[in-house]
DNA sequence: AATTTTTCTGCAAACGCTTGCAGTGCAGAC
DNA sequence: GTCTGCACTGCAAGCGTTTGCAGAAAAATT
């Protein structure tokens, strides 16, 4: 390649204006002590001046490493992974790091990108809130020495912590719960993703129904993980003459979209139909009826998150932990005594 | 720097274990199809086995430039927000642009952080949405020679798009639409960014008050732009003795939280209480009950920054352009003729 | 078989930064 | 005046890519 002189701003141009070399210039610009205060001072103006701003493309490659923490979420547009993202990036802040998101929309091409982007990016850690992943990309990961964090999938591997919720025992509480109101016809509303054969929530949901009461016929419907998809989920159940007392929703977001368009069709929520959600997200409390649900702490979880992949005190570990969430139960005004049919 | 053998994988370790030179390796992987297929073949599968993934800060360093659109946006968790990001996103992966977001909270020195990260990233172009921004850092960006486009704030300038909306014609509409409901008195609830001196929607909502009726007092209340903060400032209303007919909120998200206080004390609406958004986030159509807003197409604004910033025969231009996006009333059920008091 | 053309491949410089090491200069000690 | 030590600063190699150019190999032409 024919020498190119630069147009662009660097060191060089910095320490020619400031008389000093490039050396100087980045331990200055690097807050290194050492450097004389007034050289130091004759270089910051240098900067300022030329409105100079290092390219960390170059930072990262020199130092062999990037000060950034990766994110990778199924879903922005549900407050679930915005709350630990949120989360995240406050926690990758407050020690100085920089944090980049992407999200899948649900799409597995889009996660093996996202996946390949963080790698390539050679972040510092890397945390993945998907619902789903295969065994394949989960090996990518665990291979590529970044220190990463799933939630909710995988199992603990190399390099790799594994943080889960105890699913199950939300869904008995809430099955368990729904049945002492005296609830038999329950639906279930998913998103497409939980109906692979791993979704542990429907599996336990009609497990659970299926204990309770052994004459019940649960039913199964979903929709996109949106407030729409939620709101379409509820109408093919009422197309379907389906007449559920109670529906269980996978998240309190499509539960939204449910109690809207029960509304609509002129239910009342509680009276005539109770629902539940899942996750305790804000809007839970905001929605009407306030919305009774399954509380998981999500900072709580991205708090474990960030110090498991970024904790100080980090040993590179052979074998991974796993950590399981306990969630509560939150009783709110969407859920009451089953209608009598 | 004393020779250190890189333990991380890299071109060269693909390029020995295919017996090929690096520049190989570079060619096969960025598909010039100046290579011979076996050597094409021979490559990818020595890349595949060591699970090699192509450092991107050397990639950008080489290239002179990266590939990644830059986000700044003030607010993630507010809906407007994540619907323009999710579009821009949407358009970026579509010509294989990877994407960076940053949030700044509201928050000034978060915001210039942002802007140092965007730029010291070399990201190819930028889309600034956030509600306000020191002059000096509008220079930093324009005098950056990065693409940008700024939404709501700054004027147009060297390399700079930019694209606004015309609230005062959104807060007229209402306010014309609410005064021929009856109603005289009116508050207006802003999040914090939109008591700065500059709010345009705070002063065109007084002066519009004033020239309809010029009798009546129009009331400010503010809070965290959040479902928290919409009520948080309903609630110091209420607690003020102020008791409007109708609540215009400075977006569809406080207004949620505004019509959760309000509906906890009682109040019903709008038989009581009438109140408008703005936005047309979906969340308006899903609240209950729906609410009356202003349509701002997130989706075209979307579109129309990727296309400035990151548009193919994008010339360097002198002088920035300006789009002026005009909104439309949306009536729905949150709002109703005013109570007799 | 010699030459020309074409197709591939490798060499090495460059991208902008960090950092170990080797100075340089200057104060104080001898 | 020479020396020691200390506080700074500069040199230059190295980080992992890309890519212009030139060389090598293969194919086509004479």
């Amino acid at each position: 390649m024919r020498k190119r002189r630069s147009l662009a701003m660097n060191l060089d141009a910095v320490a020619q204006k400031a008389g000093v070399s490039t050396s100087t210039v980045s331990r200055v610009l690097n807050n290194l002590e050492i450097v004389k205060t007034s050289t130091r001072s004759r270089v910051l103006k240098a900067a300022e001046e030329l409105n100079y701003h290092p390219n960390l493309h170059a930072r990262s490659l020199a130092r062999g490493k990037s000060r950034i923490l990766g994110i990778i979420v199924s879903n922005m547009e549900n407050p679930f992974f915005l709350d630990i993202y949120r989360t995240l990036e406050a926690d990758a802040h407050a020690q100085g790091l920089e944090v980049v998101v992407a999200n899948t929309d649900y799409r597995s091409e889009q996660l093996l990108a996202s996946v390949q982007l963080m790698i390539g990016l050679r972040v510092a850690g890397l945390a993945v809130i998907v619902s789903e992943m295969e065994e394949h990309l989960i090996q990518t990961v665990s291979g590529s020495r970044i220190p990463a964090a799933f939630y909710d999938v995988g199992t603990p591997q190399k390099n790799i912590t594994n943080i889960r919720v105890d699913y199950r025992k939300g869904i008995k509480k809430t099955v368990g719960y729904l049945n002492a109101l005296g609830h038999k016809r329950m639906a279930f509303v998913g998103h497409h993703s939980t109906l692979g054969p791993i979704s542990e929530r429907r599996k336990t949901f009609l497990e659970s129904v299926q204990r309770c009461s052994p004459s019940a016929e649960p039913r199964i419907f979903a929709g996109p993980d949106s407030l729409d998809g939620g709101r379409q989920a509820a109408r093919e159940m009422l197309e379907s003459g389906f007449r559920a007392t109670a529906i269980l929703c996978v998240n309190d977001f499509m539960a939204v979209g449910v109690m809207r368009e029960l509304r609509e069709e002129g239910l009342q929520i509680p009276r005539d139909v109770s629902v539940t959600g899942f996750d305790n997200i804000k809007l839970a409390e905001f929605c009407s009826p306030p919305l009774t649900t399954v509380h998981i702490p999500r900072e709580q979880i991205g708090h474990i998150i960030f110090d498991n992949v970024m904790g100080n005190g980090r040993e590179e570990r052979e074998v991974g932990r796993e950590i399981v969430i306990d969630p509560e139960l939150v009783v709110r005004d969407s859920t009451g005594i089953a209608a009598k049919s």
